[in-house]
Formats: C-alpha cells, structure tokens, sequence
DNA sequence: TACGCTTCCGTACATCGTACGGAAGCGTAC
DNA sequence: GTACGCTTCCGTACGATGTACGGAAGCGTA
C-alpha cells in the first residue's frame, strides 16, 4: 500500500500542538480518544485494519462523527505518529559521552518501531512537525552538538543513524508480520524450491550458495539483533573515526 | 499510505521466472506490456495513479483483461520491482576492492531510487525472489566475500549498506514530492510561522535554534547529497575499522 | 465444421474515504 | 421560559478501487 501523502501542514499543525479552542460543554469525542484508539487498533491488527469505520466502531459512534475532530485520515496519521513518539522520550542520561547518547537513541527507537510496526510505514514521509516530534528532534540534536561537528555534519549524523534504524526495524518487522500471517519459513523454503534448484547453482550464484550453505539456521529475532548491534556499531566506529581525524 | 501486503509465492514466483507456458497464437497483451506500462505510470505520476483501470487504459484493453496475465495487484507490484532492479544491474569491476564495490552499489542504487521513487514503497517487505533480485544479491554479497567477514557479518553488511541507502533516498524523494505538489520551502516556513516563535525559543528548543541559526539555507538537493556521501563515508569507514582490527 | 482452450472484457459488488445536510445538545440573551 | 446560534453527532450517498464471475471472441486442431 502506498501510504497515503502528507496531511495538509494548515490544518494539522493545529491538531498537534492542540491549539484550537474547545467548548465548553461534554463531549462523547476528543481527538485523544480519537488517536488513542487508532493506535490500539493499529498495533493489534496492523494499518490494514485501521479505517475510520473500525475506529468509530471501537468507540461505540457514528463514522462521521470522526470529522469532528479531525479533518481526514492523514491528519489522523500524523497525530498517531506524534502520539507514539511522545511516550517514552525520556531525555538523554546527563553525564555520557555522544556514543551512548546515540546508541540509547537508536536502542529507543527501535523498540518503539518494534511496539508500533505501523510506524515504519508513516514516517517514510517526513512527520509533520508535532510537539514530541520537536522535543526528539531537540533531543537527538543535543546529544552531539558538542562534539566539534559543524551543523551539516550533525544533522547527516542523525539522520543517517535515524534512517539505519528505520532500515532494520523494518527488515525485523516484515519477517515477523510473515510469520504472523501464517507464512512460515518452511513454506517460503517449499514454494522456492523449484527455484532453488537453479538458485544453488554454484555456476549461476555462487556466492549465494556459500552463503547459505554457511549459515547456520538460528533464530531470526537473534539474526536481527546482531545485524543491528553489528551496523549500529560500525556506524559510530565511523563517526568516532572522523572525530578524530576532526580533532587532531 | 501502508502498501500493500506481499503478493502470494506461489503465484508470483512462476511469474517472476516466467516459467509459464505460454499459447502459441499472437496476444494483445503480455506480462512484459503491463509491467512496462504499470512502470512508465509510475514514475510519471506516482503510485497513487497506478491502478488497474490506468494500466488498462494506457494499454487500450479492458481492465479486466490484465487479470489473465497477472493474478492481481500486489503481483504487479513485484514484477515492477524485479524490472527495475534489472535494468541497471552492471556488475563490479573486476579489479577492485570491497570498498569501492560497495560504494558504488550504494550509489547504483540512489540513483535508481531517485528514477523510481515509488521504488521505496514497494521494498518496505522483503522483496519476493525474482530473477533480477537474485542477480543483485549475488552481486551484493560478492562484494565482501573475499574480505574475511563471517557469513553472519556480510549479511549484516549488506543489509546495514542498503538499509542506509533507501532512507537517504527516501528522505531526499520526501522533499522532491513535496515540492513537486506545490509545497515550496515557504509555504512550508509560513504554516510552522506561528508555532516556530515557540520553537525557536532558546528556552524550550535551545538545540534546534543553534542548528537553524547556524544552517546555511542551501540547495536541498545538495545537502542531501553532502548527506549521503558523509553517512557512506562514516559507514564504510566502521566496515574498514572492523577488517583491521579482525586482521590483526 | 465442430470442439476446446485461451484470451479478452462488461457488469457487479465490497470496501474505502469523505461531502453534504440534517438532527440533537448546550449555553446564552431576551 | 423561550428563542437563537454554535457545536457536536451522524445517516445517506458518491466516487474510486480491487477483483469475482460469467460470457464472448479468437485460434489451433481433429
């Protein structure tokens, strides 16, 4: 499914930093209930599942009854996303080096992937500028503008950590959501066989035949994680390599 | 938009190795001609415009008729896919080494990122296992094979390389679309105007005001590519690290 | 000429986001 | 108390999309 384009940045800033004025009166709806069963529903049954219907649904009104309090459905993303990235941005521990600064992040971020899966497919677009979206950016910031980088440096930083994490969270994810799906690894191996046949042909992929007949066949979750503590640790080895080159 | 779930193996893969049998008599309509076609509409306008009833048409048969040759939707996406990693699959120099082997896999594949941004929405999944796909691994793998990394390593490798080059191109294509729909930069500054005055207060966001002070307002296209060339750099840097401390 | 397989496609349906207009709830002014 | 007006709530309906179904047309072969 290619996700739906950016909500318009007029009607959702708004909605973000909560800005608009509310009666005075009771309400049976509020944009909190709003998104706040929107993630449930996404986390539980993923973003296929999520439709205003459903949403109106789980809180017992009608469907249109949504447009209320929010204008469309990509408004509705971005407020997801903004929600999720509020709930645990606790700050960067205060006496640590830029290192562990950047591994905590990355750490966080991947577990918020791997807690809301949907996320990876929100944020391909560049988020909205929501409150908890600022605070992290402010914060992921922080953790290296004293490390001598210049302003490009820093923000090429970021996001190359930020879009590696992404990267794996979203291989980790995709395999899980197979399985999830019924798909295991035994019928993916069932339906390629016919395949692999020419595959595992040392002539046409060789490389890819030493590769398999190496691998040891181990949990994929612990595959995952030592493919992103193995990048993630290459990526600051990296950076910490500039550094010093920058600093002598 | 989440895109969507991965196409059935067992009817794609027959597909993607064109191992169907095929009638002798002439055809209106082929495989090769949807996917051209599904593919020149894509770029053009995007996925969103990508449907059957456009294939069709741009085709001059009736919708219903792509459903011979192609089991449905998500199929046509992974055909898609296959096509145009094969279109520029030219393989390593022979006489090089891993790390200019790596880079310019890295920037093969921005570029076709950049030709095909639609490209970044179909991948979210692990791609189904196509001729052209294969051929790529292999490439892909062959890269590292020879440089003493374990099996478990190169996987990670490769994975952390390619994870890295689809969000850089992703977030680049993001701010392409955006301007492309009419967003331009000011439009942009003027809908966050109201909120900045609070963003941009030392106080609350002292870090994102000393990057916005200090940033030169440049080309986005090339800081993206400073961007780009500075995460390479700093990730092939943490690979070489890694080959010299397992060399020792 | 008749048969059978493949290709082509018109119609129809379920599902989605959401425009529109009306009904109902609530505070306020008289 | 009663009328007014704003906000909230929501039933109906429409257009877009993927695709199931069954029929029509084309082609090779018996």
């Amino acid at each position: 499914m290619a996700i739906d384009h950016g909500a318009d940045p007029a009607r959702v800033l708004p909605l973000l930093w909560r800005t608009s004025n509310r009666t005075s009166y009771g309400h049976r709806l509020s944009v909190e209930r709003i998104v706040d069963q929107a993630v449930e529903i996404a986390d539980a049954h993923g973003l296929e599942r999520l439709t205003m219907r459903t949403v109106a649904q789980g809180l017992s009104v009608g469907t249109m009854s949504l447009y209320t309090h929010v204008p469309g459905k990509p408004e509705l993303y971005a407020l997801m996303v903004d929600h999720v990235i509020g709930e645990d941005l606790h700050p960067v521990a205060a006496n640590t080096n830029w290192r562990n600064a950047l591994a905590d992040i990355a750490r966080n971020d991947r577990d918020r992937y791997l807690r809301h899966p949907w996320l990876l497919d929100l944020i391909a677009f560049r988020p909205a500028c929501g409150p908890n979206v600022t605070a992290k950016y402010e914060r992921d910031l922080s953790a290296l503008v004293d490390t001598g980088l210049t302003v490009a440096e820093i923000n090429a930083t970021v996001m190359t950590l930020s879009v590696f994490v992404q990267g794996a969270a979203r291989s980790q994810v995709s395999l899980r959501t197979a399985h999830a799906a019924g798909f295991s690894d035994a019928d993916w191996w069932q339906a390629h066989k016919p395949y692999w046949s020419q595959l595992l042909d040392p002539e046409h992929y060789p490389t890819i035949r030493r590769v398999f007949d190496d691998a040891g066949r181990s949990d994929p979750d612990a595959e995952h994680e030592f493919s992103f503590e193995f990048g993630l640790t290459r990526l600051l080895d990296g950076i910490e390599m500039h550094l010093q080159l920058r600093s002598q």
